[in-house]
DNA sequence: AGCCTGACTCGGA
DNA sequence: CTCCGAGCCAGGC
């Protein structure tokens, strides 16, 4: 392994504490991490990623969308089970991150 | 070391 | 608002 084991751990640690119906980006999950700038190495961990304790389907991209997989079809997953949590896509497959985006402070909706 | 790729992001056109 | 290009970091060869 590298020492970024570590940081895929921290990594994981933050999209844990997203609660259900909210969403975050990858460059606030990384910044989150304490690893700012690191946005693309968030997208890498959930890639290795098996761990099912962590709701990966609730990052998404700065555009407010599911980012497209290269290879696979998890995306399609990850809306299914955001639409279940009761976020809404509209018509061009987006979220609303001022609707949606979670905010770790005491506050919550 | 260099080179290519990628579940990213930002700024300019 | 959308499309492109450049910058970014880490991993595999």
């Amino acid at each position: 392994m590298t020492r970024s084991a570590g940081n895929y751990a921290r990594i994981f640690a933050i999209i844990r504490r997203i609660p259900r119906g909210r969403v975050a980006t990858y460059g606030q999950i990384a910044a989150l991490a304490g690893l700012p700038g690191h946005a693309r190495q968030v997208g890498y961990a959930l890639a290795a990623l098996e761990d099912d304790a962590v709701p990966w389907q609730r990052v998404i991209n700065a555009r407010g969308e599911v980012s497209p997989r290269t290879w696979g079809d998890s995306h399609v997953t990850q809306k299914v089970l955001l639409e279940r949590e009761g976020v809404v896509f509209d018509r061009a497959e987006r979220i609303s991150l001022a609707r949606y985006q979670w905010k770790p402070r005491r506050n919550r909706t």
